[in-house]
DNA sequence: ATTGGCACTCAGAGGGCTTGAGTGCCAGAA
DNA sequence: TTCTGGCACTCAAGCCCTCTGAGTGCCAAT
């Protein structure tokens, strides 16, 4: 077990920390924190500490820099967040203002997070979950292309040039558009291609070709809405934190890397204050060992989940952070509730 | 006028720079090239380049940096660029392989140009130009809600939820519907708004709102058809760059303002090559002036037209970047084409 | 358990020295 | 007139050395 005091310690270190990106020694230490003991008491302590791995040392001489360890005891530890600011506040209400497109919504969403928590903020599109058919729609462009149109219940569209190859008739196209609409509306995407087992059949010979290219774009408008996707803002801002970094292009590369990305965020897990949170090397990717990763989820309408976060150095400020993320993801919520 | 032999000269330096990255002097220049004259000789020419301001002295005793004005002579006598390896032609035709999908064309584009020039690529989509509608869809999503869908005889395909906040009739919409369809079919973008005036009239008094609604986010679609846009790629390049930049975040946040990124590209001529290019300071963005900017247009389906292009740093290999632009854009053309 | 004291460590800053690539200029050759 | 070899000069960058001070670990005393 870990004595209090020491508790207390590593928790001034980490704030000292990030406050001043200094390792911090023993005395400076005494100084800004009324611990009631001497340096050689807390020096004691921070012997502890590096024995339990929480700090450590960047050379003998040097003060102590909390380790990814240490940070996640800390944060662990952080039972009251720091509330936003009415300024806060209102940023994100008047962010939040506008229209109830999802694309745009989003987009104003990973804009704002990035603002308040001046890290690089991301943005998961909605994933699949409990979605299912509103409409489907079959509309001729030219001669011989549809556009179909795919439009979930949680308000999301997705659409779609096919290109047949040979010049469609209306007739068919309404007829096929008919079938489609009666045959999935209501039905879950995860139920569409089950659903459609068969229904080439109602249709004559020479129209086979047709319906079945029909189909295929179908099933892959249903499979990107699984196939998850995320957007980014502020990476300037990991820039502007150069110092933070041994070299920023790893960082950015990892960053660029949407699919690992997805894949970290996707698994990572939230705690019971609705967060989940990657330290550093607990990010077991290449390129983000000095970087944490921040997360809390949204839904959509209910319905669909995903979630919104932060990249930004390890030694960042958790505190701000973690409640900035949490607001806006509930804002979020709240804002596609409608 | 400027001799031949210092020209040459010029041109010397400008290669050895780009490919040492390190301010090149007398002597390496006559190791490295068969001038037929002594170092003394190159020294003289070096001076009279340095009156005109074509390359500069970073110190006293070093060698000698190219200026902005003597990229810019340079590249305005480079006659010929380096043609494209077969290599990279076989990239090119296999990345372009893909849907007609006007969204994931472009997004292969812009990977395509980062990955062949090792630079940020950029792509602009297509601006309204002489785009005119192909067909307006209006589809009840819920209750109270419509998509409204327009086609534009380019292929792009937009849509947005409008809210009506009543429940709608699906007669009246209907009705909408083919009035729409009917006064905007073939009419140019730029005539939407003329054409739809007294439109509201044909409606009884009860549906004006509604209809006023949807006429508004019609107006929106179609200026967000004239608002551009623009996507990037390989932001993580410039990073590997870091050498080239004093600092790169400057660089990141100019890049980040898309819309200065915009404004900056459209106001761009191409010359002759077909190709657009401004050197270091030559973009008055500040953030840009240790980066050139290259770019060249593209048609879509001979209506549309904008431009691609890349960011890299002053120092960058001119005559790779500007065939592999052109390349790319012709593709791009060629593939739009279809 | 805590403290003051003390010897020890070491990164980083600062100063001085050396090196060598590179320059500018000049007088003589072509 | 143009080119060349030679020469004195410059100066960034690398190297080594020293110094400094923040910080440590440990011990004996409280």
């Amino acid at each position: 077990m870990i004595p209090d005091r020491s508790l207390e310690v590593l928790r001034a270190i980490v704030q000292d920390y990030i406050a001043s990106k200094e390792p911090v020694g023993s005395k400076s230490l005494v100084e800004r924190h009324s611990f009631g003991v001497s340096a050689a008491t807390i020096r004691n302590d921070m012997a502890f500490l590096e024995d339990e791995e929480l700090i450590h040392a960047p050379h003998t001489s040097a003060g102590r820099v909390p380790t990814d360890k240490g940070y996640r005891l800390f944060v662990d530890r952080l039972n009251e967040v720091k509330p936003l600011t009415v300024a806060e506040k209102h940023a994100i209400e008047s962010f939040m203002q506008g229209s109830a497109d999802l694309d745009d919504v989003l987009g104003r969403t990973v804009r704002l997070l990035s603002q308040l928590t001046n890290q690089v903020a991301m943005v998961q599109y909605p994933t699949l979950g409990k979605a299912s058919v509103q409409t489907v729609e079959l509309i001729p462009v030219t001669e011989t292309r549809l556009l179909l149109i795919l439009v979930t219940d949680s308000g999301r569209v997705q659409q779609h040039v096919i290109e047949l190859g040979e010049a469609v008739d209306p007739l068919f196209i309404a007829e096929l558009r008919a079938k489609l609409i009666g045959s999935l509306t209501g039905i879950a995407l995860t139920a569409v291609s089950e659903k459609l087992n068969g229904f080439v059949d109602g249709f004559g010979a020479a129209r086979i070709g047709q319906v079945n290219l029909v189909l295929e774009t179908l099933y892959d408008q249903v499979d990107a809405n699984r196939q998850e996707k995320i957007i980014l803002s502020g990476t300037a801002k990991l820039a502007r934190r150069e110092e933070d970094f041994p070299s920023i292009s790893p960082v950015l590369e990892a960053i660029e890397e949407q699919v690992v990305l997805l894949k970290l965020i996707t698994e990572m897990q939230t705690d019971n204050h609705g967060v989940g949170l990657r330290i550093g090397r607990e990010n077991t990717v290449e390129g983000l060992s000095n970087t944490s990763i921040l997360v809390s989820g949204y839904e959509n309408g209910g319905n669909e989940i995903a979630k919104i976060g932060v990249i930004g150095p390890t030694r960042m400020d958790y505190s701000s952070n973690i409640s900035a993320v949490r607001a806006v993801a509930r804002y979020l919520t709240k804002t596609l509730g409608n």
